[in-house]
DNA sequence: GATGAATGAGGATTCATTCAT
DNA sequence: AATGAATGAATCCTCATTCAT
């Protein structure tokens, strides 16, 4: 993933890979079947792995907001930890469209149930609104923290991102409006 | 941009580009200094002209809520309009990113500053919340469009965009929540 | 010339010619029937006139060493004259031996004729020795000139070459051993 | 060698080299940076070995008309030996001035010292003429030399070279000239 | 299992030449 | 006669992949 990160799929040489590994070339081959199958794997650990931390974050929240707080404070966190792994993750899944189609699918579908069930829970709870359709709202806001992570990654990984829940979660629920337009 | 919105940069052949746009494959070096030129060409090309039309839309708003609404709609139906351009720009905005930094950089300045402005106005005319970092709200709009559209392009460009304005100027007006939570 | 002797002839745009001589590329070919049409029309105006100036400068002495030196100092001199023919002579007539093959051997057979003759007389005026086959007297007296010549293009053509004509001579009558060694 | 011979560096492919090998193209260059470099090479190699050979033959002689004799023996002797090597050499040195310009002129260096230092032996002994530049005598008896190679390369490499040895060493000593016109 | 030299298909780019204007 | 935009054949070089060791 260092070497991806760095230059992005194309770009990188299989023997670059090995190099970083401390391999030889050859002996990718015994782990890989071929340069597409390294990132098909990565996003299938990917898809295998991530929920059950996303899981885990929104169990330790009671009500719909706690839970959509924790789940976007841990998602920023992850993104934070493992650098590389972001990056190529937010530049191929756009790129790679075909050949790593399932496995996005997959994490987006996930993430997307994760995400509805916390709105379901809120609507239950009275705490969220039920006019806006189930799906737009899930999809905007995964949209919404993706946006943030792209642009964290675009300008360099640089700053804390974690910093950026409170008030996203406050947007996200609250609205840019004041109350009185409703 | 067909070519290219089709297989990506990489998988594109300068000869697919020639053969697609009627002419040999010497000619498309009169015009672009590389096959890294042609793309640099066309976000130059984007950079130069899109705003135009934005602007265009947001002056036919009057309250910051219908400027909002004009410029995201607008954003949403060009989009729309130009499947390929708006695939490729998903794409390789992320893929090159060294390639078209400049190019991006000035797009996504601009694009925050057009929704900065809305917003202060918002501010002003006290519909628009003023404890949320400007930065901030702006960046967020512009992710949750931005994810949007790449969902939408993800998705196979298939259902109609533009049913998605109202529902989200609503979401990211009102938020989530109901209003009684703040 | 001048853009041949720059680069060599492969290295030569005929673009390149045609902007050195301030017309259109494809005005070149309607003077030159293809690129090296160019070099051979060189080689064959060579092989036309600069014999004329040779046979004049013989003509200017009356013993067969007056005349040597005579030769030998206008080959050098008209070498000086114009750096560029010079050096494309020097380079290409090894490099594109086909293309230039009859003109170089023209050329040379014509420039050992004088020599040749230049010699005849000499060992008639009995100034020159005849126990030396005729051929390799004339071909070395050649090569000696040549390599001299082009030792010269090699250095730069920096320094003035008339100088080393007395020398020349002087080596090439009297030979590098004292008189007592024969 | 073979190959480079036969056309022309630039004539030559790459491919052609690859197969006159009994390799793969992409063999080459895991042994050579690029085209320029087999090229270089070559006269990096020539540069480096070819003057063990030339200092040997000196050393089989006692006077300075001997080593001078050897010499130019041996030089005529390894080029004929390797036609391919010769014609290349003579031909591309020439044409491809920059590329090789810093072995060219090592070789060349060395192979002035060698006669130079001949010379001066020569010098010492009483055997030859002290009123001519030494640089001078050297340089014109590498022309000649280099002459003769030129010109038997020119001329197909048909005749054998090593007969010219001796009358060119006579001629070279004694000169053109009979000895009462000193 | 690990290696890394060898492979060769593939593609970007150049540039001599043409020809409609 | 002159132009220069367009052509497309030609070739260097890269790099994913293989396989004998």
């Amino acid at each position: 993933m260092t070497v991806f990160a760095k230059e992005g799929f194309y770009k990188t040489k299989v023997s670059g890979i090995a190099k970083a590994a401390g391999v030889a070339d050859g002996t990718i081959y015994l782990y890989f079947k071929n340069k597409d199958d390294i990132l098909r794997q990565f996003f299938s650990y990917l898809a295998r792995h991530i929920f059950e931390r996303f899981q885990e974050a929104i169990g330790q929240g009671d009500t719909a907001v706690e839970k959509l707080r924790n789940l976007i404070n841990r998602h920023l966190q992850e993104c934070q930890n493992d650098k590389d792994f972001t990056r190529v993750f937010q530049t191929e899944s756009r790129q790679r469209r075909k050949l790593v189609k399932i496995e996005i699918e997959k994490i987006s579908k996930t993430y997307l149930a994760l995400l509805k069930q916390i709105i379901k829970q809120g609507q239950a709870e009275g705490t969220m609104r039920k006019e806006i359709p189930l799906d737009l709202s899930a999809r905007l806001i995964l949209s919404a923290v993706d946006g943030v992570v792209n642009n964290w990654v675009l300008g360099g990984c640089k700053y804390n991102m974690q910093t950026t829940t409170e008030p996203l979660v406050d947007l996200l629920v609250n609205g840019l409006g004041v109350g009185s337009q409703r």
